[in-house]
DNA sequence: GGGGATATCTTGACAGTGTCTAGATAAGCG
DNA sequence: CGCTTATCTAGACACTGTCAAGATATCCCC
């Protein structure tokens, strides 16, 4: 009996592209139900697809979720460069939008944020994973080295404001995310730009003074 | 037939402090596993009781976690407090240590920080977990009006010092015990000494320079 | 084009999970 | 002592992730 062969294809017993029609399942699904509600047959059942199917394109549960965090990172980098191609022509702006990039990222996407930042779950141990990570690393690196004149890897001080923007930008996402910020009253009231100006004030203490500072 | 009753009254039907013995375990069972797997049924048998007795005390495996949380408040608050007595007598050392007291307890509770930080089956409801959860922001406060001179709740730059502080030390917190900081190679090879100097000089970049600057 | 090898997906089974209910046991109190 | 209440056990249920066996489609070489 062959259906409607029109409408859809997905009559057809093979899936096509199941491998991406599943990580966008997961996506959602993650989206809703957060990291510790996560359900890997609720995702097959969202693809329309039965619950073992999903096995053979990442072995297990761990494993689609360490695909979905690495397609995550592409997202988050380019969160960032949005962010960044509106931001004026100077180092320490571009530096704040990288930062202001890294929340938008925590607010829009916040379960995928934590599974890449702070589940177990992962396998860090994955090549594709741990270059998209080291990706978004090196590019505030880079960031960095704009604004001081040396490269944060063979300098103590740089590398010690790279850590100071990453912790700052990194602890109010998660902060954010958790709605644990909600406390300053102020933030709530505030416009969308007041908002990236404070926190884009915030990033930049991260920045120290003693520029080019090195042994 | 009476068993041993002089060794431990474990024979007893009535466990008398199930409660906290629970919860004990559970603190165990969650450091080892992780957030995510988690299980209510490996907390009671750990605590060698039926998988069913839990439910009476905390009502249900979030509940649980929610008084654990709570009662991790208490650890945690008092890590800082151990770090400030330690520090020199002036309001920017006290707010350094409290920082690196917060670091403290998530390096050596890891998964019970995350639980209070950023789980989704606590209940922020609780009145008891919020008390706790405020207190420790309550402290924060504290110390930046120490050091400003004035009260976070009614001026905006203090609470961005607030804001900025607990980002700082959060951040670091977290991606330290995701592991993430490794790259920084140098910190590996640090003293505990001079690691403490080196978060300690990052924390205070929080704290403004202009001090008692208010509208 | 045909046909065997291979990739893909389904189905059923299994142990483990959290929660609910009914019942057993202990403790408290009149 | 006996009734009430608190506490804990035991069994059932639906749901979970993973595994093994089988069904079906696609590929590729003859």
């Amino acid at each position: 009996m062959p259906l409607d062969k029109t409408t859809k294809r997905k009559q057809s017993y093979h899936h096509g592209d199941l491998e991406r029609s599943l990580l966008d399942a997961a996506e959602i699904e993650l989206e809703e139900n957060g990291i510790e509600r996560f359900s890997l047959r609720a995702v097959a059942k969202r693809a329309s697809v039965s619950h073992g199917a999903p096995a053979h394109h990442f072995g297990n549960a761990d494993g689609l979720l360490t695909a979905l965090a690495s397609r995550g990172y592409g997202k988050f980098i380019a969160m960032q460069d949005k962010r960044e191609s509106l931001a004026s022509d100077n180092p320490k702006a571009k530096l704040a939008a990288s930062g202001l990039g890294y929340i938008d990222f925590a607010i829009e996407h916040p379960a995928l944020f934590r599974l890449m930042f702070a589940s177990e779950r992962t396998d860090k141990a994955n090549s594709s994973l741990a270059k998209a990570a080291n990706a978004a690393f090196e590019k505030l690196t880079e960031h960095i080295e704009a604004i001081q004149g040396i490269d944060p890897h063979t300098d103590q001080f740089a590398m010690a404001d790279v850590l100071a923007c990453w912790g700052i930008a990194h602890g109010l996402a998660d902060l954010t995310i958790s709605q644990r910020l909600g406390r300053a009253t102020f933030l709530a009231g505030m416009s969308d730009q007041d908002r990236d100006a404070f926190f884009s004030d915030i990033i930049l203490r991260g920045v120290s003074p003693h520029a080019g500072r090195h042994a």
